[in-house]
This record gives C-alpha cells, sequence and structure tokens, in this order.
DNA sequence: ATTATCTATAGATCTATAGATAATGC
DNA sequence: ATTATCTATAGATCTATAGATAATGC
C-alpha cells in the first residue's frame, strides 16, 4: 500500500487542499481529521504520516489559503491597471464570494475562530491581514500615506465585514443589497 | 433536591446568561452543555429540564444576546442626543469590545457560525442585524431615505468587521490603529 | 403526588496511536 | 530494509437519557 515518494508528497498537497476548503465550509471545529481524509481519498490513519496533529494542519492550510488570497487580490490588481480599486471591490463584493463558502475568502470564513486558537494562528492571519492592507494601501487615493493607509484599514474592516454579515442574513435579496451598498458607499469614499 | 418553581425560572435565566458568555467566549461548537451547566452552578442532567437540546438553548441564548444588543445601543443612541453617531462609534469600536469577548457584540462573536447553523438561527441573526441597521439609519445624515439606508448597511459592515479584525491581530498596537482609522474614516463621511 | 435536580451511563464522535500490510528504492 | 498507508482501537469528550432523590405545593 506503499506509494512512492512523488505521491506522498501530492497526497499531502490533497490533504491540504481539501483542509482549505472544508475548514472554510464548516470551521476549524466543525470538520474532523477522518472526514477530511475520507475527502481527500485516504483513510484516517494515514494523516499522521503527513502532519503531527489536527493543530499543524490547521495551522499549515491557513498559511496556504492566506497566501493564496493574497495573490488574488495581487493578481486583480495588476489585471485592472486602470481602475484596480473597483476591480478589487467587484472582485470581493460578489455574490459568488457569499454563497461559496469553501471557496470563498479565508478570511471572512474563519477569522472569528482565529482568536480561539493558538499565537500561530494568530500570527498567519495577521500578517495576511496587514498584507491585504498593504495591497489596498497601494491603490486607495489619498493626500498622505497615513490617510490612505487609514482608509486601507477601514476599507478592509468594510469588505471582511459585509461579506460576513451577507453570509448570515436569511435571505438572498437581503445579502444582494448590503452588498451592493457597501460597494456604493466604498466606491464613492 | 427539587428547588421552587421561582429558583427553577432564575435556574433558566442562569444558563441563558452563563451560554450567552460562554458562546460568545469560545464559539457554540466550542463550549458543550455540561461546561455550561457548571459555569451555572448546576449538574449536566439537569439541563434537559430546562431545555431540548444543546440547539435550542443556542437559538434562545442568540435571540437574548441580539435583543439586548439593540437595547444597548438604543440607550446609547437615546442617551448622546445631540451626537448620537459619535457615541454609537465611539461606544463600538472601543478597547473594550475587543478584549472582552464574553460580554462584547454578539455579531463581532458569533456571526460566522450563524451561516452553518438552522434556519431559526439565521432568522434572529438576521432580524438583529436588520434591527441594527434600523437604529444607524436614524442618525446617518444623507439626502434620501436611500442613501442613509445604503450608509446604514455599510457602515455596519464596517463596524463589526473592525472588531473582529482587531480581535484577530496579534499585536495589541495593531488592534488599536485599525479601530482607530475605522473610527476615523467612519467620522470623516 | 408532583417535579426539579442529581447520579450514572449509553451511544456517538473525535484525536491520536499501535501494529500489520505492501510497495518503493537503495 | 525502509516507509506510506491501512485496519483496528484506545482514550477522551460530547449530547442525551433513565432512574433515583428530595423538596415543593396542592
Amino acid at each position: 500500500m506503499r506509494v512512492s515518494r512523488e505521491k506522498f508528497a501530492e497526497n499531502r498537497e490533497k490533504i491540504l487542499a481539501v483542509a482549505g476548503e472544508l475548514f472554510r465550509e464548516k470551521g476549524f471545529d466543525g470538520i474532523g481529521v477522518a472526514d477530511i481524509m475520507k475527502a481527500a481519498g485516504l483513510t484516517h490513519g494515514g494523516f499522521y504520516g503527513h502532519f503531527e496533529s489536527k493543530d499543524e494542519l490547521a495551522c499549515e492550510a491557513s498559511k496556504a489559503l492566506v497566501a493564496h488570497a493574497q495573490e488574488r487580490w495581487q493578481g486583480v490588481v495588476e489585471g485592472a491597471p486602470e481602475a484596480p480599486r473597483d476591480a478589487l471591490l467587484a472582485h470581493y463584493l460578489s455574490h459568488r464570494n457569499i454563497v461559496e463558502h469553501g471557496t470563498g475568502c479565508v478570511f471572512a470564513a474563519l477569522t472569528q475562530e482565529v482568536s480561539r486558537y493558538g499565537p500561530e494562528m494568530q500570527s498567519t492571519f495577521t500578517n495576511g491581514l496587514m498584507g491585504m492592507a498593504a495591497i489596498l494601501e497601494e491603490i486607495t487615493p489619498g493626500e498622505t500615506r497615513e490617510e490612505r493607509r487609514r482608509k486601507a484599514l477601514a476599507d478592509l474592516s468594510t469588505m471582511v465585514g459585509a461579506v460576513i454579515l451577507a453570509r448570515a442574513l436569511d435571505t438572498p435579496a437581503l445579502s444582494e443589497e448590503l452588498l451592493a451598498a457597501t460597494r456604493q458607499v466604498l466606491a464613492s469614499r
């Protein structure tokens, strides 16, 4: 039943990918190691050959998700050099990001659980959030660097907050109204 | 071991109060019935004389928390008739609301878990969020009712988002910077 | 007699480990 | 021979229930 070195590395990536999706869908506490391995097409016991514990998986998966989110934002910004801020707002404040929890924003999915986890997890999310703020600061208008930084931090709060709240609302029309209102208010800032 | 009717009702309120605090601190999935009852000074088995299930407790506790949050906002607004919006921003975007999870904003603590729970929970949070938006709309400047409504929804996203993000940051100075930036940007809107 | 609480436990689920299995790679 | 995976299970924890206990309130 042993697999090649290459396949071993592939399996690890598969576990990380599946965990990234299931954690975002159900939360760190909402999904178990056995179900993650099952979704990855492996058995429960095999997990501990790849990771020391569920906590380590949660940390590694979070790091990958945060890095991926930053790359995606950077890609959106570079893909629309004439109006990067509008492009980012449209990309983030989208119907897709409300409905698809498993592939949506990691911060909108898991931030509330972070403060209850260890310092390593908090560090990962802190670095991630500051990275997102730095991207925003680059494309935010303002007289001084301080003003752009302030706006970037407030805009980040608004964007993540809007997606979290829109996901909790039980009527799609209300979710869309919240998204549209947030897009409009941010665009006019 | 039986207690009086009055004490029975008192015990139920105690369970709800303790649950409201522990759920906000550790999340719905992060605390068990036995620990909640222990914190209330009762035994595990006694729980099921008060509630049918943990889910029912989570729903009832959420309803109470949401109602209480609305009353608090209304109180802050009525307590500062000359500048209600500034008072609300100072009240909500406060150091206390970042540090004290157990007694802080229910939306900043539990909203991300709501979409994974049943429709009754979603309905409770939807009503609560719309109530908060209505309070905000009353004290938000704007030409038309539509514009005030839009601003209220965006401001609500900003406020809740800022507290959630500030709680995840691992450096107090960063949390305070995020709060201050958000306060300043919202005040100048 | 009724009923709120307590003790004890069933049954399910979860993390982690031990030992067996079988394919890789020196 | 080494090692990645699988089977099986230990041990902890969680929700919920059954039956015993003892105080209330008709």
